[in-house]
DNA sequence: CAGCATCCTGACTGATACTG
DNA sequence: CAGTATCAGTCAGGATGCTG
């Protein structure tokens, strides 16, 4: 177990039903901050898209996610199973059987994620731009200073 | 320098004048990823935040931001400097004075981000109480195993 | 097929001391 | 004030081997 200590065991935040109109700040950036450690780690997005289109099995999923060791795939989906997002089903066939299938609460995630998807579509290549125009200027500096 | 390599130097993605109209999946799951790792570090969302309410000086700012390192805030402030989220301007003043103001690029990705704030803030109890049944159930069952 | 246990590398992060 | 440099600890994540 452990990842990421899967703490938190006791901590009780102040319930939803609060004013939400505006940005958060201050100590809500924690909460936020939480969500996007939990969601923003290497895999669990991918995962989370992968299983909004249909349950899949465990090897199916894991081809479906490029890239992603067997060791991994299992502790995403463990504590995705943990936070109510995953839902796992076991069949006790002759060789085993396993589903996983996102739960409601899961896609209800899979919305907000999927705005910052857009965005991330829409401005990426902006973003990269952005890098290396930062880059040349940089090195165009270090240039100079080393002239 | 540094802070994840701060590589992807040469790496040119698709462009962004393509259909967005579903959830992306596959290898735009990557670029999706891109961006969550890139907001989703501990303090690049606490700090943009903090910045979307009004431009803020180097020790301003962290004291806004709680909890944060010197150094961590000038790895962040550096890091979201170089993807044109943030704007830094230098007042070659007696005490040099530095400001950081969030660029209309990095006003754009806190919408998304704040609908996700939206989300972590109306579900994170949830979340938590998931975790919670989770454990007691794990623990049931490794004391029934035990028994 | 599905998953656990172990070892190992590297990145993130904090703490501290030092500079212009 | 606004950083940079260095040391050190923790942890995500990959690779491998083994179980039922």
């Amino acid at each position: 177990m452990r990842l990421s200590e899967l703490r938190q065991k006791r901590i009780f935040l102040r319930p939803s039903h609060m004013n939400v109109t505006t940005l958060p700040t201050g100590r809500h950036c924690r909460q936020v901050s939480e969500v996007l450690n939990r969601v923003g780690d290497k895999w669990s997005m991918q995962v989370i898209v992968v299983l909004r289109d249909q349950p899949r099995r465990f090897n199916d999923l894991r081809r479906q996610v490029n890239g992603i060791s067997q060791q991994m795939l299992t502790r995403t989906l463990k504590v995705l199973e943990r936070d109510g997002l995953v839902e796992r089903t076991v069949r006790t066939t002759s060789p085993p059987q396993v589903d996983y299938a996102l739960t409601p609460f899961g896609h209800s995630l899979s919305e907000p994620v999927r705005e910052l998807a857009i965005w991330a579509l829409a401005n990426l290549d902006t973003l990269y731009d952005n890098r290396l125009r930062y880059d040349a200027n940089n090195e165009a500096n270090d240039d100079t200073n080393q002239a």
